[in-house]
DNA sequence: CATATAGCAGTTTTT
DNA sequence: CTGCTATATG
């Protein structure tokens, strides 16, 4: 291997670049993963120099805190950054600021970002900083620094290198066939929810034997007995997938931590490779991947932590908030920082969004500001039904395009399920609006997708069970359940994987001996077939490049002709066709294997990854999908009770919270125009109507009416709610669901009735025309005042959580940012900032 | 025993 | 609108 990779000769990164760029941003033969004798010649060139400057160039710019961020290299740092408060640039700046002021090695760094997307987005800014040797900084997600570390040392824990990564529908597969080996009911207890139990264990590093146990300890909601029904599940899963050589997203995890943990050497290893590692989105990590931070960070302690409590909307997923509080309680010496001025909203957006977040009695209260102007009011639209919704968002598009302000690029739609994208899509293509849909049926999740790439699993690990029974009868060859069924008991039986199987079907056919198994003619020649085509396959995988061996998988399964015959197949095979251009990218040389790279980009990369948000085209995206992302007008969709908050989200105070995290997450996406719209009638899901809890949050004198922005005569001028106005639509006032609902039409009376002029404004979220809302209003509690907080004084007393009774021994800043010194008598002396540490006075 | 078709239900968010 | 299951047919 070369020692001088040439860092400077690269050209510079397209910003705009395809959208498939590596995802992974260490290139599959990188000479920086495992060069010691790199990590020297970097050294080397490193400015080892004098102290680092009290005020070098990279702070310009930077206000207090964040300057404050950057020049805390050494040892463990929380940074609490609200958004806009331009988090990413402190942790670019940090990671420049170590390199070229401190003189490490940017080998020894390792940034954790929550997609790949947000991973790209730091390489290039980092770019920008640093010119050169930004490379060899190591960026990626979890889980994909894990299945680099596994691919690399996994045999330490007697793991096969090569892998299948399985993803949720996998999952529900495997977890299927162990329920049956369980002889659990699928009726009685849902695989979903089975698989959601299980995630749950494993993202705090308990195996089946620790639910097992755990099972009479805990109540669990479900009780005792579901908990040993899932620990025998999961026993059998466990079994399944190390069987199968597979790993789902929580294994590559566990097993990475099980690996540092108990070697050592590898340990060791790490520690000497990442001297520093930066974790952004920390309020979104599981207890897991806290551990293996942790596990990562040697003696140093360099670790960095950024995050924001009010932004976590992933608890779904097992993200546990207690990271935080875990953080400060294991690094007590911690430097803590709160980032809280916004350089991204307007002071209305800021507010009405902090207005919404207060609401939140889980919460440690938190002032945000900006020194932006005041902006625009926000726009409440109410809507008809989902369709006017749509047509409205986008007249008001191309309404701000045509006046040159913004580009459609500048603006987002963000709502909360994925289905409502549909109507937007619509009225964009009948607008003739250019769009953008991040997500959706996502693209690795399509049948055709998957059944392609199952071909490619099995021919890199024949041992893939779960994507071998995928496409064993795909498409149809003969093998239907029973024969399928046949085959398992006849492999397991043996001790064979099922391939294995197969392949001595076929033996025997070309011996001409009997089948061993009692199988039809026909079936038994389809085995035997498919396990020649997947053994020539094999052969084939050596010497051919991804895409090229895709097409044959593509033309010896039938898959090709399969699709192909399909009426509406068009779409379909062009989704193939853009899988292979995708393939294109990991030839020619099958030695690098390029085969287990691809495999490994299509389980990791998801779909905001691939999203550049410099199209002209307005953006349609989920509420999770736009955490990270700034927009200059943003409209969130679907503002009603039982879409957001979610109907499946309000069993809860923790749920709705989340519900109003994400709320809040949307709404400061938006730097100059924000809408909120709502409908009063929608197909499915049916919301009923009923006006968002949180639209009651944001302060009315914030909110404006869009009838007085709109020039008369245009379209949207016209509301059907307004019986002074016609309405536009009178097919869905008579064929469609509107009178479907009694709630929905007792509103509509009510609003008959009232002879409200006003058309969509405010006033008739807070009049008294839906019962619905009044109840709720009126049932809902008063918030319980805050009380104020007086500044804490030298020689006071106070109480800590975590670390008892001490005495103040110095204060320091205001507000956000008052900080106080404390000497406790069991933790000894502490910096804290106030506005995080839970203290007691007396 | 495999396959096609019709009818049914179940629909959050994603690494 | 789609992905599964039960049923009829080949």
């Amino acid at each position: 291997m070369s020692l001088q990779p040439q860092f400077s000769e690269r050209p510079p990164r397209d910003v705009n670049g395809p959208a498939s760029a590596p995802y992974w941003e260490e290139p599959a033969s990188s000479p920086y993963w495992d060069a010691p004798e790199l990590a020297e010649h970097l050294a080397g060139q490193s400015v080892h120099g004098p102290e680092p400057d009290a005020s070098p160039a990279i702070l310009q710019g930077l206000n207090e805190a964040q300057q404050q961020a950057v020049l805390s290299t050494e040892g463990p740092l929380l940074i609490i950054a609200g958004p806009g408060s331009g988090k990413t640039r402190v942790i670019t700046h940090r990671i420049a600021y170590l390199v070229e002021e401190c003189g490490v090695n940017p080998w020894q760094i390792l940034a954790v970002t929550f997609t790949n997307k947000a991973a790209r987005e730091m390489r290039n800014r980092l770019d920008r900083l640093l010119l050169s040797r930004s490379e060899a900084v190591t960026m990626g997600t979890f889980h994909a620094v894990c299945s680099r570390i596994l691919r690399r040392h996994g045999d330490r824990i007697g793991l096969n290198p090569n892998f299948t990564i399985y993803d949720q529908d996998d999952q529900i597969d495997a977890i299927k066939s162990s329920m049956q080996l369980a002889d659990v009911d699928t009726k009685r207890f849902p695989p979903r929810a089975m698989l959601s139990r299980i995630s749950a264990a494993k993202s705090t590093l308990q195996e089946s034997r620790q639910m097992r146990e755990s099972a009479y300890a805990a109540e669990d909601e479900y009780g005792a007995n579901w908990i040993e029904t899932c620990s025998r599940v999961y026993h059998y899963y466990e079994e399944a997938l190390s069987r199968q050589n597979a790993l789902d997203f929580d294994d590559l995890l566990m097993r990475t931590a099980s690996l540092l943990k108990n070697v050592p050497e590898v340990r060791a290893q790490y520690h000497e490779r990442y001297r520093y590692l930066l974790i952004d989105e920390f309020q979104d990590t599981n207890i897991a991947q806290y551990q293996l931070a942790r596990l990562l960070t040697g003696t140093h302690q360099n670790l960095c932590v950024v995050g924001d409590p009010d932004q976590s909307i992933y608890s779904w997923r097992n993200a546990d908030i207690r990271n935080i509080l875990s953080f400060q309680s294991d690094y007590p010496d911690a430097t803590v920082i709160s980032l809280g001025e916004n350089y991204r909203s307007t002071k209305n957006i800021l507010q009405a969004a902090s207005s919404v977040i207060a609401a939140n009695t889980e919460r440690i209260e938190r002032p945000l500001f900006t020194g932006n102007p005041a902006g625009r009011p926000i726009t409440l639209h109410e809507a008809y039904s989902a369709d006017d919704e749509a047509a409205w968002a986008v007249d008001e598009v191309t309404r701000l395009t045509k006046t040159g302000e913004v580009r459609a690029g500048d603006c987002a739609i963000m709502y909360r399920i994925n289905a409502q994208s549909r109507a937007f899509e619509d009225q964009c293509m009948r607008q003739g609006m250019p769009y953008r849909l991040v997500g959706g049926v996502r693209f690795y999740h399509r049948k055709e997708i998957k059944d392609a790439v199952s071909y490619l699993r099995v021919i890199y690990n024949p041992d893939d069970e779960v994507s071998l029974r995928r496409v064993i009868n795909n498409p149809p060859r003969g093998i239907g359940a029973k024969t399928a069924q046949l085959l398992t008991r006849f492999s397991t039986d043996r001790g064979n994987t099922m391939l294995a199987a197969m392949q001595q079907i076929a033996d025997a056919r070309t011996e001409q001996l009997p089948c061993p198994i009692s199988v039809t003619a026909r079936a038994a020649k389809s085995i035997a077939d498919l396990a020649i085509t997947f053994q020539r396959l094999r052969d084939a995988s050596r010497e051919l490049a991804v895409a090229d061996l895709l097409d044959r998988v593509l033309d010896m399964s039938g898959l090709a002709r399969h699709i192909q015959a399909d009426e509406n197949s068009e779409d379909r095979w062009d989704n193939v066709q853009e899988l292979r251009a995708l393939a294109e990218e990991y030839g020619p040389s099958p030695q690098a294997d390029g085969l287990g790279a691809f495999l490994e980009r299509v389980s990791l990369v998801s779909d905001v990854d691939s999203y550049e948000q410099t199209d002209d085209a307005l953006t349609l995206i989920t509420l999770h999908q736009a955490k990270g992302l700034e927009f200059p007008v943003v409209m969130i969709a679907g503002m009603e009770e039982g879409l957001l908050p979610h109907s499946r989200s309000l069993d809860t105070i923790r749920e709705i919270e989340e519900e109003r995290r994400l709320c809040y997450v949307g709404m400061t996406r938006a730097m100059q125009r924000l809408y909120l719209l709502r409908a009063f009638s929608r197909p499915f899901p049916s919301s009923g109507g009923i006006p968002s809890r949180f639209l009651q949050d944001v302060p009315e004198e914030l909110l404006a009416s869009p009838a007085l922005e709109r020039p008369p005569g245009t379209r949207a001028d016209t509301h059907p709610l307004n019986p002074s106005r016609p309405s536009r639509n009178e097919d869905a006032v008579i064929g469609g669901s509107w009178a479907t609902s009694r709630r929905e039409s007792r509103t509509r009376r009510g609003e008959a009735g009232e002879g409200t002029t006003g058309g969509a404004t405010r006033g008739h979220l807070r009049g008294d025309i839906d019962e619905k809302l009044t109840e709720w209003v009126s049932s809902r509690p008063p918030r319980a005042p805050q009380p104020e907080r007086i500044p804490l004084t030298v020689g006071e007393i106070v109480r800590h959580s975590v670390f008892g009774e001490g005495v103040v021994q110095d204060v320091q800043g205001v507000g956000d940012d008052e900080q106080v010194t404390v000497n406790f008598s069991s933790a000894g002396l502490k910096r804290l900032l106030v506005s995080l540490a839970r203290l007691e006075r007396g």
